[in-house]
DNA sequence: GGACAAAATGGTATCGATAACAATCTGACG
DNA sequence: CGTCAGATTGTTATCGATACCATTTTGTCC
């Protein structure tokens, strides 16, 4: 059996691994914790002097304060949780940066996590999050399990749903429709002379902006009369490059009249262009294509994209600053609120009519 | 003045806005708060009967354990730290993922933070990050300020440098050699028969990676007596794809019979390739260009892109795996180590010497 | 100089879980 | 049937900060 007595720090390494506390802190200045713990927050009352000799203080012994602790006492974790379907998308990364740069000096952190698209890692993700006690919680999309809806409704935390307009939001939106949004690029490439459109995005459950879009360009296509929407779909989200290479030539070769392929994203987009550059196509001339989401790639590449651009950087972070919003209010005046973001068709190389 | 009996309640919304706690649910079940606790935890002993009541008052109260008050008495914060130096950029994005995959089903949870590029930044998120208590930290390079080592010294938990072998690590690393990495690229492309080779990519003390790369770089163009390398720097990172456009431009203005161009990433090497074909040039006949990093749009565009593959999802969950074991072993046997992950070339159209 | 408001500081209880130890229960076995 | 180890459950103190209220100090004004 082994010596009860024996040294029971097991820390990597570090200088004096002695944990420094407030209260520690506290007698090295000559002052009470309270004290200590005041000099840490800007609004409260300590005179000037004091705080000084404290941050010094703070400085000499390299003091760091535990929020984890103080988060207990004060009822406040200092957290903000939002959700995204995937990190290595760019049009959420750029959602993600918005609201990091909105909380900047709020003194309120991000916990960030992915639901890879599917609503029951969101499920789950949403249950890790509020074991933290986040003050507010930013979704993407509206399509949530009962049993998430259930929790967030209990947390009694403002709830910012993104990226799209749910048919039942839970509490304050900030997105815009995607259905609109793509009707908006068919109606505008049928002003320019367009009538047979191909569609190359899924149906899936678990993108649910992108059936959205789909089911834009299926709605108005049938309403422009230019006959039934030739759309295919291909596997699971996130959409490769690859995959929409992929789904343009099975497009084309079902529908070999195609004049223009709308794409779910500007990803799959130039896969396809590429895919048909390969092939010996060329786009604009034999084919135009075009995407969603206007990521930097559509504007750099030759031909450049034809894509729908979203202020993917500003939905985060208006949906931070309503988040900021309703929680100085308490959560009483504001009422929940759909912030609609706007979109624009950005006409590029790709579907250039004059090139044809 | 307001009446003090007022509801004190100001929670947006949310059904019964009580909270509950742990003790809560134990009355509702009968036993001690401590069995609660016991049960939220699979090693703990409980009875399977037990726990199995429990977790249906759970369910039926919708009871959300609060874990910033258990991490205060176990002090263990259950969270992880990673700084990357951008969330947009998806080679840093795919580590971002390993480390999370890694870390799941560990009870650990990551805390994201991007630093910019910038040292000032890390040092900032490092304390923001330290705050948390987290029971360790993964860093990206080895560049950091003073004030920032001191803290991580201090805060005695394991760290991890990772995407570079920094000259003094404070603890594990993983990642590889960029300088010798890119000193590959280079030689294979001189076994190839080039000669005359021009360099875009900063120098800037940001991206240490990217410095490391151009140094190496010079050094073995100017080993293998192809005289002084012709490198130019531009902006600062990111660098966008529009940036390795006008460098390479530059880049040719200054020395028109350069042959092959590398890149400090593959993103510059898009914009580098796009530039020139919109300029009317072929590549790679009438220049050859290779990029850092095989990102997705490299083996998808036209030319597809010779670069350097590097394993980024690896090295994220290297680094967790690495920092996992560190905590399972209390810091004791565990040397800090340096762990060494690959990387390739990948040779494809861009740089073709038979198109010529 | 005294009165009084405002500023600055301190003391104590507490947030909600878990560690550590104590107590009780259970079943196996001689 | 008694004993004892192991399984199960309970009790109390505590993690490190902050809320709340009490107290002391400072400054202003007549």
């Amino acid at each position: 059996m082994k010596n009860e007595d024996e040294p029971k720090d097991k820390r990597p390494k570090g200088g004096d691994a002695q944990k420094l506390t407030m209260a520690e802190v506290a007698k090295y200045v000559g002052v009470s914790a309270m004290t200590v713990s005041r000099a840490f927050r800007q609004d409260a009352s300590v005179s000037e002097e004091t705080r000084k000799r404290i941050m010094e203080a703070v400085d000499a012994l390299g003091y760091v304060i535990d929020l984890s602790a103080g988060s207990l006492s004060s009822r406040r974790s200092g957290f903000i949780a939002a959700l995204v379907p995937s990190i290595n998308n760019s049009n959420f990364s750029d959602t993600a940066r918005g609201i990091t740069d909105a909380l900047e000096n709020t003194g309120l952190q991000l916990l960030l996590g992915y639901t890879d698209y599917a609503a029951e890692k969101e499920e789950k993700l949403i249950e890790a999050m509020l074991r933290r006690r986040p003050e507010g919680i930013i979704l993407t999309g509206g399509s949530h399990t009962d049993r998430a809806r259930r929790m967030l409704d209990k947390a009694g935390i403002p709830v910012v749903e993104t990226w799209e307009i749910p048919e039942e939001p839970i509490n304050h939106v900030v997105g815009f429709s995607n259905s609109e949004a793509m009707s908006l690029l068919v109606r505008t490439l049928a002003s320019q002379g367009y009538r047979r459109f191909g569609y190359i995005g899924g149906t899936t459950a678990r993108d649910t902006r992108g059936s959205q879009r789909r089911s834009g360009f299926l709605k108005t296509v049938d309403e422009l009369g230019f006959g039934p929407g030739r759309a295919i779909s291909f596997g699971v989200p996130p959409i490769t490059m690859e995959q929409g290479g992929q789904a343009v030539m099975s497009l084309l070769e079902r529908w070999p009249d195609t004049e223009v392929v709308l794409c779910v994203s500007d990803l799959s987009a130039f896969g396809a262009i590429m895919e048909c550059k390969r092939r010996g196509m060329r786009v604009p001339e034999d084919i135009a294509i075009a995407g969603f989401g206007d990521y930097e790639i559509s504007s750099i590449c030759h031909p450049s994209i034809t894509t729908i651009n979203v202020d993917c950087y500003g939905i985060g972070r208006q949906a931070a600053v309503r988040l900021l919003d309703a929680l100085q209010a308490g959560g009483e005046a504001t009422g929940d609120e759909i912030i609609l973001t706007g979109y624009r068709v950005v006409l590029r190389e790709s579907t250039d009519r004059s090139a044809r």
